[in-house]
DNA sequence: TTATGGTTTGACCAAGTAGTCAAACTTATT
DNA sequence: AATAAGTTTGACTACTTGGTCAAACCATAA
C-alpha cells in the first residue's frame, strides 16, 4: 500500500478494497489493518469500529457507482441515443466494479436497513427520475410502445447487470473463455441497446 | 423446528435455512444447531465440518433452483410458449426462492471454484442447452430476427433476476410498496415476455 | 529546550469460534 | 437381561476477534 497518503486515507481504501472481497463477515479488521500497513489500534483512533467503518465505505462506493452512471448521460440527447448511452454506461460500470457491485447487492439483501442510510447520503437518484420522465413523454406522445418507464428502466438495467454479477456461472455453462466473455460484454452494448429499441418500437 | 424429523435432516433443513440469510462467514455453528434444536458436537457428528456442511447446502439449493425452472419446460411447445414459460418460471422461481438465489449468488462470486463442484453434481444444465438450440433453429429459419440463443437466454434470465435481487433498491427508488411490487412481479410475467418476442419479430 | 496536542502501537481483555472427546444415553438384537 | 452399535451431549481446548488503553512517538509553536 502507498505510504505517501495519509493514514486515514489508506485505511479507507484498504477498507474497500477487503470488504469488497470479503464481504462485512468475513472481513477481519487485522486483514485491512495489514493492508494499509498500521496498526490494528489505529484503526480504531480513525474509526471507532467496524460498524461505522463499514458503513462509510458502503456509502462511498454506492456513490461512486452511482455517480460513473448519471454523470455522463444527457438529457438534451434524443432518446434513442439515450437508451443507448444508459446501457452502454451501466455495462461499463458494473464491469469496472464489479467486485464493488457484487458486494454493495449481497450486503443489501442481507441488511435492507443499510439503503435508507446509503440513500439519504447520496443526491444523484433524481438522475434516474428524470430518464423516467423522458420515457414517459415518449410514451404519452406515442412514439414507442405502451410499457412503463419504471418496467423499460429495470429492463435495461437487468440487463446489464445479470451477465456480470453470474459471470462464472454463464461463462462456465456456455462454455466462453475470458477473453470470449469480455468481447461479449463489449458486442452486448450494442445488441441489447438494439433489443430495447426493437422492443419499443411502434408497428403500425 | 419439526421434532418429527430424523436428526440429520433437521440439521441440514436448519444450515440451509441460517446459511441463507448470514451467508458463509455469517453462520456459526450454534445458530444451527439451536434452529435444528440439538447440540452443536451433534452437528459435527453428522457433518465432519462447517465447510463440508456447507458445500453440501450449495450443492442442494443449487439442484433445487435449477429443477424449479427447468422440471416445467416442454420442448414440444411452440417457441412464443417456450419464452413465456422460461420467462414465468424464471420469476416464479427467483420470487420463492430469493434468499436461496441470493445467498447463491452471493457465495459464487467469492469462491468461484464452487461453480465447478456444483454444477459437476447437477445433470439438468442440457435443458438449458436444449432452449438455446431450439432459439437456433428459429434462428436459422429466419423467423426471429438475428441474435445469438445466448444473448437472448441471458437477457430473459436477466430481467427475471434483476428486479428481485434488488428488489429493496428498485422499491425505495420507484417508491413502490410490499403489494405493488408483488404486483409488479406478477405483471412482469407478461410484460418482460411481451418485450422480448417484440423485439425477436422480424420486420419486412 | 520544552510544553502541547495529535498520532501510533504493543499488550491486553472478554467474548466468541470451530472442532474434540469421553462418557452417557437409546435402541435393537440375541 | 446382556451385549453391541449407533446417537447425543456437556465440558473442554486452542485459537480468533473487536475493541481498549496507557505509554511512547513525533511535529510544531513558544
Amino acid at each position: 500500500m502507498d505510504n505517501s497518503q495519509n493514514a486515514e486515507e489508506r485505511i479507507f481504501e484498504a477498507a474497500m478494497d477487503v470488504f469488497c472481497d470479503h464481504g462485512y463477515d468475513g472481513t477481519k479488521m487485522q486483514m485491512i489493518a495489514d493492508k494499509a500497513e498500521i496498526s490494528k489500534a489505529s484503526l480504531h483512533y480513525y474509526f471507532r469500529s467496524k460498524d461505522k467503518l463499514f458503513e462509510k465505505v458502503v456509502q462511498k462506493l454506492f456513490s461512486t457507482l452511482l455517480t460513473a452512471v448519471t454523470g455522463s448521460l444527457k438529457p438534451e440527447d434524443d432518446i434513442e441515443t439515450l437508451i443507448r448511452q444508459l446501457i452502454s454506461k451501466h455495462i461499463d460500470m458494473f464491469n469496472q466494479y464489479k467486485r464493488e457491485t457484487s458486494f454493495i447487492f449481497s450486503e443489501m439483501m442481507k441488511h435492507e436497513d443499510l439503503i435508507e442510510k446509503v440513500l439519504s447520503g447520496v443526491h444523484n437518484i433524481k438522475d434516474i427520475q428524470m430518464i423516467a420522465e423522458r420515457l414517459q413523454i415518449e410514451r404519452d406522445a406515442g412514439r414507442i410502445i405502451d410499457i412503463s418507464p419504471q418496467n423499460l428502466i429495470i429492463n435495461m438495467i437487468s440487463m446489464s447487470f445479470y451477465p456480470i454479477i453470474a459471470e462464472p456461472l454463464v461463462k462456465r455453462i456456455f462454455a466462453y473463455s475470458d477473453t470470449e466473455y469480455s468481447e461479449l460484454l463489449e458486442q452486448r452494448k450494442q445488441i441489447v441497446a438494439d433489443f430495447v429499441l426493437a422492443a419499443i418500437k411502434r408497428r403500425d
